[in-house]
DNA sequence: TATGAAAGGCAG
DNA sequence: TGCCTTTCATAT
C-alpha cells in the first residue's frame, strides 16, 4: 500500500510555519511523491512550493483541515534521502529555517513561484457604453479598461497588475465574482528545461531507397537532405541546416512526406562544449611521496569507513595530481567523487584539468554559469550521467547517490563558509556527506585551518605531509625587513632600501615583482593635525578611506559604498592641516610610478576588478608579460602560475595582524606563506621580502621561514591558553538596529536568558558587547559570543531560545542574528 | 512570507 | 456610507 500523506515543508520563509505540514497525497500522484519530491500545495489561500521530508500513513490533524497535494514538479525528485536527512541536520546545526536549509542544497533558480493569472470568460472583450450607462460612470471606465487588457495577446497577472494599478482592485474583484474574469494558477521556475527539434528517417532500407527515387529532380535539395539525415542519424534540426545549407522549408516538405521524423529532445547547455579535445590526458607519474599519498587515500577509501585525511603540501607539491588519481580510483570502484575549490581558484585552467583527465564525466558548478547551464550541470549529476562533480562551495550539496571521496582543495579557505542562512561550512557539511556514505574526505592545502590540523593531532584524521615541491625547486629566499630600522635610517618611503634596490634590479634582468598590499584605496584615513577630527563613514563606524579617480579625490566607505569629497580643510577646525595617512594600493601605484617611471604597473584590487572576468583578464596579461609589476590585495595570492616572477614583496606585512579577531595571526601566516609562493615557481631564483613594524611576531617569522609546523604550535597553545577554537565551537550573536540602546537591549535579553539556560560547564557565555563593527550601514550592531565544548548539549537550549528572540526583536525592525562557527568576527 | 478579514480613519 | 490604510491572525 502507498503512503496516505506526505509530511511537507513549505516555502515559506517564517518561523511560525517553519516545520512539516501533512498532505494527502491523491491516487494519481501516488507514483510520484517520495521523499525529496519537489511539488505544489495549497496553502492558506495560495499555492507554494514545497518538499517531501517524510512519509506516513496518518496525519496528526483533522480531517477537515487536511489538504490534497495539487501538483508534483519534477520527473525525478531533486532530493535524495540523504539531502532531506542533510538539510535537516543542516537547520539544526546551523539554527536556520528549514526550509531555507532545502533550498541551499538546490541549484539557484529551480525555485518555483505561482501566480494568479486572470483571463477572460469569454471572448466578448470591452462593451459599448450601456444605454443605462450613468450607473456608475468611474467604475464602468475601470471595467472596460480591465476587459481590453485582458483581451490583449499577452498574459495579465494578478499580482503584477494590482502593483501596478491598485485602483482595478475592486473591478478585478468584482469581475471575479460575476464570472466574467476567471483565475488560474501558474507555475514559473527561473530555470527551464532546454529543447531542441531533433531529425530522424524512420524509414526501413526498402523505403529509403523508394523515397529517395520518387525526388523529382529539381528538389535536389531534399533528396540532399534526406541522404545527410540518413547517414548521420537523429540530428538536431538546426545543426542539419547549417551542414546542408537549406532552410527549414525543406525539413517541412520532408516531414510532411513522412520520410523524416521530428522529435523534441532535452538538450543540455554545455557551458564547456567544444572547450577541450576529447583526447584524455594520461595520469602523470607520481614521485614516490606522492605515491605513498596516493596510497593511503586508496587504501581508506577501500575501508568501508568513513575517514578523513589532511593532505599538506606546499604550493608546487602535486598535491592536484594526486587529487585526480584518486578520483580516478574512486570512480574505477563504482562511486562518485566530489571536488571542491575556492571559487576565485575555479578558472578554465582549473577545469581544464580535469576535463582533459575525465571528459565528459566531470559536471562543473560555479557561479559563473549562467543558471540554466547551471540546472543542466546539476542534472546530469543527479541522473548519475557523470561521477565527478567540480565546484564551490555548494558543490558540496551535489546530488550523488554513491560518494566515495570529496576533495576539499585549500581547505582553509574562507570561502567555504556561507554567509547566509544557512551558514555552513562546506568542510562540516562534506563530513556529514562523507559520514553517510563511509566515504574519504581528502582535505588539502599547504596551510591548513587550525581545525583541521589539530583534528589530525587528536588522531579524527589522517596527516599526510608532502615535503618537497614537485619540481624539485629550492623554496623561495624569504627576508623580513624591520621598517622601523628603515623609519631611523631616514627612509619614509613606503618602500624598503632593499625593496626598492631589488624592484631596479629585476626591471634591469626583465624579470616580474608581485607586490602584494592588503588594503585599497590611496590613503587609510584623513586625519587633522590641528584637532585630530578624522573623517568618518556616517552610517558605519569607521574611518573614510581616500581615492583618487581621476581628476576627483573622494573619501569612500569600504562597508556600505558611502563616498563624499574631500576636502582641504578641517570641517571641524578648519585647519589647513589635514592630510590622508595610511597606505593603500592606489599610493603605492603612485609611488612606483615615481621611483620607477618607465616600470608597466598592473593594479588588482576591488577597484580595478568590478568587471566580471576583468580579474582572470588581469592576470593573464601579466602572465604574458605586458607588465612588470603586479600589485593587488588578497586577490592577487592565488594567481596560478607566474613563471617569471623572481620577487615577490609584502608591502606591510601588519595590517592583518591588528584585526580585532582570535584568527588574525592564522590569516596573516596564511597570505604571507601563500604569497610568497608565488616566487620563484620555475627556475628562476626567488626572492621574499617581507616589511614588518613588527618582525619578531610569530606568524610573521614562521612564514618567512615557511615552517607551518611552527608556526601552528605557536598558535594552538595560545588557542588552549584562551579557549578559542578548535578546542571549542564559538557561536557568535549578532543584533542589530537603528536604536543603539535597542540593539543593546535585546543583546543584554538574550545574554541574560542564554547564561540562565546555560549553566552546564560546556558552555560560557562571554559578556555582550559592541561588535568590532560598531555600527553598519546605520544600524548599531552588538555581539554576544558564546564557546562550548559540546555543542550537542547547547544546540537544544539554542534553537527552544534563539528563534523567540530573533521574532521579537524583527518585531521592533531589528535583526538579531547567529553563526555557528563564524569565520569573521567583525 | 503573503494573504484576507477586521478595525479604524476620513471625505462626502 | 463607501473607500482607503493599518493591523492582525493564520497557514496541513
Amino acid at each position: 500500500m502507498n503512503p496516505k500523506f506526505a509530511e511537507v515543508v513549505v516555502d515559506v520563509h517564517a518561523r511560525d510555519v517553519d516545520r512539516p505540514f501533512d498532505y494527502r497525497i491523491p491516487p494519481e500522484l501516488a507514483a510520484r511523491v517520495g521523499v525529496g519530491t519537489r511539488l505544489i500545495v495549497p496553502f492558506g489561500n495560495r499555492r507554494v512550493e514545497g518538499y517531501v521530508v517524510g512519509l506516513s500513513d496518518e496525519a496528526d490533524v483533522e480531517a477537515e483541515k487536511l489538504k490534497e497535494i495539487l501538483d508534483v514538479l519534477d520527473e525525478q525528485p531533486p532530493l535524495t534521502e540523504e539531502l532531506v536527512q542533510l538539510s535537516e541536520w543542516m537547520s539544526h546545526q546551523y539554527l536556520s529555517g528549514k526550509a531555507a536549509a532545502v533550498q541551499a542544497l538546490l541549484p539557484a533558480g529551480m525555485r518555483a513561484k505561482t501566480a494568479v493569472r486572470l483571463r477572460l470568460a469569454d471572448k466578448r472583450g470591452p462593451e459599448a457604453a450601456q444605454s443605462g450607462g450613468n450607473e456608475k460612470s468611474r467604475f464602468f471606465e475601470k471595467k472596460q479598461e480591465l476587459l481590453r487588457l485582458l483581451s490583449g495577446n499577452s498574459p495579465v497577472y494578478k499580482e503584477q497588475l494590482l502593483k501596478e494599478r491598485p485602483d482595478l482592485k475592486t473591478v478585478v474583484q468584482r469581475l471575479i465574482q460575476d464570472g466574467r474574469v476567471i483565475e488560474s494558477h501558474e507555475i514559473t521556475q527561473a530555470v527551464q528545461t532546454r529543447y531542441v527539434t531533433v531529425a530522424d528517417c524512420p524509414l526501413s532500407e526498402n523505403d529509403f531507397v523508394q523515397a529517395i527515387e520518387q525526388i523529382p529532380a529539381r528538389a535536389f535539395k531534399q533528396k540532399e537532405v534526406l541522404q545527410w539525415i540518413r547517414q548521420n542519424g537523429p540530428t538536431a534540426v538546426r545543426d542539419v541546416l547549417r551542414a546542408t545549407q537549406t532552410t527549414y522549408a525543406v525539413i517541412r516538405a520532408l516531414s510532411n512526406k513522412g520520410w523524416i521524423r521530428l522529435e523534441q529532445v532535452e538538450e543540455r547547455r554545455d557551458p564547456y562544449a567544444d572547450r577541450f579535445s576529447s583526447e584524455l590526458e594520461k595520469p602523470l607519474v607520481l614521485t614516490e611521496e606522492q605515491t605513498n599519498a596516493f596510497d593511503s587515500i586508496v587504501e581508506s577509501m577501500r575501508s568501508g569507513k568513513a575517514c578523513q585525511i589532511l593532505l599538506q603540501g606546499v604550493t608546487g607539491s602535486g598535491k592536484t595530481e594526486i587529487y585526480l588519481q584518486s578520483i580516478a580510483a574512486c570512480t574505477k570502484q563504482g562511486k562518485q567523487a566530489i571536488v571542491l575549490v575556492p571559487e576565485i581558484a575555479l578558472t578554465p585552467q582549473m577545469v581544464e584539468r580535469f576535463k582533459l583527465r575525465f571528459g565528459d564525466a566531470v559536471a562543473v558548478l560555479h557561479s559563473g554559469l549562467s543558471q540554466g547551464e547551471r540546472y543542466d550541470e546539476w542534472k546530469r549529476i543527479r541522473r548519475g550521467e557523470v561521477s565527478i562533480a567540480v565546484g564551490a562551495r555548494s558543490a558540496v550539496f551535489a546530488p550523488f547517490e554513491q560518494i566515495g571521496l570529496i576533495v576539499i582543495d585549500e581547505e582553509h579557505e574562507l570561502s567555504y563558509k556561507q554567509e547566509d542562512q544557512p551558514k555552513y561550512h562546506a568542510r562540516e557539511v562534506a563530513w556529514q556527506r562523507a559520514l553517510h556514505h563511509s566515504a574519504t574526505l581528502l582535505l588539502g592545502s599547504a596551510t591548513p585551518s587550525l581545525e583541521s590540523r589539530y583534528a589530525a593531532d587528536r588522531g579524527e584524521a589522517r596527516h599526510i605531509v608532502l615535503a618537497s615541491r614537485f619540481n624539485k625547486n629550492a623554496l623561495p629566499q624569504v627576508q623580513i625587513i624591520d621598517m622601523r630600522e628603515e623609519l631611523k635610517a631616514a627612509n619614509r618611503s613606503m618602500f624598503s632600501r632593499e625593496l626598492q634596490r631589488l624592484i631596479y634590479d629585476r626591471l634591469q634582468k626583465k624579470e616580474q615583482t608581485i607586490l602584494f598590499l592588503n588594503r585599497r584605496g590611496h590613503s587609510t584615513f584623513i586625519l587633522c593635525r590641528s584637532c585630530g577630527y578624522v573623517a568618518r563613514c556616517p552610517n558605519c563606524d569607521i574611518s573614510l578611506t581616500y581615492h583618487e579617480s581621476g581628476q576627483f579625490e573622494m573619501l569612500r566607505c569600504h562597508y556600505c559604498g558611502h563616498s563624499e569629497s574631500s576636502v582641504t580643510l578641517c570641517p571641524s577646525c578648519s585647519s589647513p592641516h589635514i592630510r590622508n595617512f595610511g597606505t593603500g594600493t592606489q599610493r603605492v601605484e603612485q609611488e612606483l610610478n615615481k621611483l620607477f617611471p618607465n616600470a608597466r604597473v598592473i593594479r588588482m584590487d576591488v577597484d580595478t576588478t568590478g568587471k566580471k572576468g576583468s580579474h582572470e583578464q588581469l592576470l593573464q596579461k601579466f602572465r604574458e608579460g605586458q607588465a612588470d609589476i603586479l600589485l593587488g590585495t588578497q586577490m592577487i595570492a592565488k594567481g596560478l602560475d607566474f613563471p617569471r616572477v623572481s620577487l615577490v614583496g609584502a608591502v606591510s606585512a601588519d595590517t592583518s595582524l591588528h584585526l580585532p579577531d582570535f584568527r588574525s595571526a592564522e590569516r596573516t601566516f596564511q597570505l604571507l606563506t601563500q604569497v610568497a609562493g608565488r616566487a620563484g615557481r620555475h627556475d628562476t631564483e626567488g626572492r621574499v621580502l617581507i616589511q614588518t613594524y613588527q618582525p619578531e611576531h610569530y606568524a610573521i617569522q614562521s612564514a618567512a621561514k615557511q615552517d607551518y609546523e611552527d608556526f601552528y604550535r605557536q598558535e594552538i597553545k595560545i588557542r588552549q591558553m584562551l579557549g578559542n577554537p578548535p578546542l571549542c565551537k564559538q557561536i557568535v550573536f549578532t543584533a542589530q538596529h537603528e536604536k543603539k540602546e535597542t540593539a543593546e537591549r535585546w543583546i543584554r535579553n538574550l545574554e541574560k536568558e542564554l547564561c540562565g539556560s546555560l549553566r552546564s560547564p560546556h558552555a560560557d557565555v562571554l559578556p555582550a558587547c559592541p561588535a568590532p563593527l560598531s555600527k553598519l550601514q546605520g544600524k548599531y550592531r552588538y555581539h554576544l559570543t558564546l564557546k562550548c565544548s559540546d555543542y550537542s548539549k547547547v544546540q537544544p537550549v539554542l534553537s527552544a531560545i534563539y528563534p523567540v528572540y530573533a521574532k521579537r526583536m524583527k518585531e521592533e525592525a531589528g535583526l538579531l542574528t547567529v553563526d555557528v562557527n563564524a569565520q569573521i568576527i567583525l
